[in-house]
DNA sequence: TTAAACAGGACAGAAAAGGTACTATTTGCG
DNA sequence: CGCAAATAGTACCTTTTCTGTCCTGTTTAA
């Protein structure tokens, strides 16, 4: 299914609240808990995907009391192959094992590599054109994700 | 990492050694456990990976006393999607789980469906254009598999 | 009739992902 | 100065998925 990690789906939809809440870079922070319960997700998962995304540099946290997270650039300058990288990883299909990839090295040859080469390069000639503001549009219609925020309130 | 499944790597390398040995359609077939000897992959894998490639119309089962498998057409007609698709399921980038796609699609409105075709399509037009053929050129030169199957050789 | 080979499904072990919790560090505020 | 809020990092456990193997049934040439 070339399933990507749930986490990158969370991701995309944190950023876009961000941005929607005008979270951008040199604005307002949001905190953690906020953007739980605005996007309806458990709160470890979101501090997890941020803290993830700090990493990556596509959000800045802002440390201390008051603090919380911004978005390091618009989304619209934000490729979303950055993001599928910083969850899933470099985008390559190969179905290579790091043990035996040293082995491999010194052999100077190996059935597996290269051979995926030209599909990993149009995968990501295929990705170098979309940003994540491309994702973002639909990612406010949630009526499943505005339900669980409901009984996230409600629980409290 | 958008790993695939090792199946689809072990897929082509099959394919690949059917077209090598002749076995096209129409042609002499070849058995499982000669194409295990020559690739130095345990027999009942490569069995598993040719009926996988059975079902999804990629080669042909001749069943019987003198049976084998034989391609269903060139390599250089089968588009690598094909192979991707028997594998490792529909190309589709998405974090849906199955149980709530009903609920989704009884509401007419889900967060997550919809998000991702734009990354979908991509991807699929960048796979639209590769074969088979394209990937079995490097298969050939199979040191490690070499290997493999000399040891596989001795263990009789 | 026999043996070879495919077809289909089932199963245990291993690996990866997901989610959670805990601790440490930083920083505004009274 | 001390407290509270919030991020940063790490570690762990649970669940799911993948992998590889085996077993039984069906087909067919010799
Ligand atoms: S198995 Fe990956 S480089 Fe050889
Ligand atoms: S979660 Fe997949 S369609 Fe709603």
């Amino acid at each position: 299914m070339l399933r990507l990690s749930k986490l990158t789906d969370y991701a995309v939809v944190v950023l876009s609240r961000l941005e929607q809440d005008g979270a951008v870079v040199g604005g307002q922070v949001q905190t953690a808990p906020e953007l739980a319960l605005h996007t309806g997700m458990a709160e470890p998962t979101v501090a997890k995907v941020l803290k993830i995304l700090g990493q990556a540099g596509l959000v800045e946290g802002v440390r201390g009391a008051r603090g919380g997270y911004r978005l390091a650039r618009p989304l619209a300058a934000m490729p979303l192959a950055e993001v599928i990288v910083a969850f899933d990883g470099p985008i390559a299909l190969t179905a290579c094992v790091d043990g035996s990839l040293s082995a491999c090295e010194t052999e100077g040859h190996c059935p597996v590599r290269g051979r995926w080469d030209p599909v990993n390069d149009a995968i990501r000639h295929a990705l170098s054109g979309i940003t994540v503001a491309d994702l973002s549009a639909s990612a406010g219609c949630a009526p499943m994700r505005a339900a669980a925020s409901i009984m996230n309130l409600m629980a409290e």
